[in-house]
DNA sequence: TAGCGATATTAGGGGCGACGAACTTTTATT
DNA sequence: AATAAAAGTTCGTCGCCCCTAATATCGCTA
């Protein structure tokens, strides 16, 4: 599987593409290594495939600095996220995939479907405008609503908030244990006490009370209450 | 995308072993020209693949004189198939897809589908037991039910019949047509008349009458009615 | 049975996408 | 500023899957 109909990108450029992206709009510019770490792949391999990129015109590379895309490949990064983002409405709305689950299934689907299959998929679902895990899907024209979001860690005790998003590039078992927490997309939630040196802290979720340890914190992502 | 969950197949090598596998039901044994023109590949390829293939114990192969399937191999081949034509079934009934439509989209999905993913789609058709061009599914234990078929072409003229199965690897131009010409799944057909020298065919189909050239009747595979 | 055409294979090569080992550049530390 | 650590790159290699050109084998017909 190395072709799709239309614009013939593989699987491998696609996923680098959209790992950048991704990387891009947290820190600015993507380093080689975080480039490496997110995709399991060794440093040697990502310079290689960064210079086959950066001759196609995908991105721009400048030596030991790191990378940023161009407008070509930003739009192919958005492409593939909102293939990958309807794909996991669908499987979740349509044929009852629980959320822990949809992640792989869609990270292979997405390089395999045709723009008319996603679109009938998003239709079929009614137009979702974010995936199970909160994250916004890029329109069919490659616009995106990224909301600037803190995450659980860095939320002030005694903020009554709001999760809107939960990272889903993870494993499996942390998103079934955050659900069983009740930290799911919606739900209010506050800090009541936190332990010094990033230690647990003690939340109210929807009214249970919770504890949580930093990592899982910061795949929450939540919204004051206004 | 090269791995899929569970057994790593590439997606070449599927498409072989489905390819070898539909070639030897209709002719006992695969010949390299058969596979290298069924796949669009060039002979020498064909050579290259089905030594590792047979390295890998999934054919078996005696030195120019064609290939046959393992058990192993013939299971894969199978399982192919059947996601092929699971999905190729679940987009026409759940998402709408025309059926000249479905067979290139099946093709790439086949590939990046987990068994789940057939399984639920599979469940939520209700297990359909053949595909829109009315080839049979085979199992989840890979069991596959192929009657012996008659074509169109080979049809006594004034015996009743209906169709039962179209032949779907052709172009979607080709389906359409037939569609159109109303020979399609279940539609009752009699060969009212026929030129000599592979002339067209005159049919009557559901009642209408119709004209058929020798190349079209090869796709229609039909059953003298009882 | 000798030879010819069809079929299959070997030989040699290329692009992609990955690797480890060795080396260079940048950055942090003292 | 010297140097150690971290990050990035180059080099050589490999497996997969494809290609063309050249060669070998099969099977048929004269």
């Amino acid at each position: 599987m190395t072709a799709r109909p239309g614009e013939g990108y593989t699987a491998p450029v696609e996923d680098y593409l959209k790992a950048i992206y991704e990387i891009e709009r947290a820190s600015g510019a993507a380093a080689n290594s975080e480039i490496a770490d997110r995709l399991a792949i060794a440093p040697p391999s990502v310079s290689g495939m960064v210079r086959r990129l950066a001759d196609q015109g995908l991105l721009e590379h400048e030596r030991y600095r790191g990378v940023r895309l161009t407008n070509e490949g930003r739009r192919i990064a958005l492409r593939t996220l909102r293939r990958h983002r309807v794909i996991e409405c669908y499987l979740t709305r349509a044929l009852g995939y629980p959320w822990d689950r949809v992640h792989d299934e869609a990270e292979r689907l997405e390089h395999a479907s045709s723009d008319e299959l996603i679109d009938r998929m998003a239709t079929a679902i009614g137009e979702p405008t974010v995936d199970p895990h909160g994250a916004p899907i890029p329109t069919r024209e490659g616009l995106i609503e990224e909301r600037a979001l803190a995450s659980l860690s860095e939320l002030e005790p005694l903020t009554m908030a709001h999760v809107v998003r939960v990272s889903d590039d993870d494993d499996a078992s942390r998103l079934r244990y955050l659900a069983e927490l009740g930290l799911v997309p919606g739900a209010r939630v506050m800090v009541t006490d936190r332990a010094p040196f990033d230690g647990p802290m003690v939340l109210r979720v929807d009214g249970a009370e919770r504890l949580v340890g930093p990592n899982l914190a910061a795949m929450v992502l939540v919204e004051r209450a206004g």
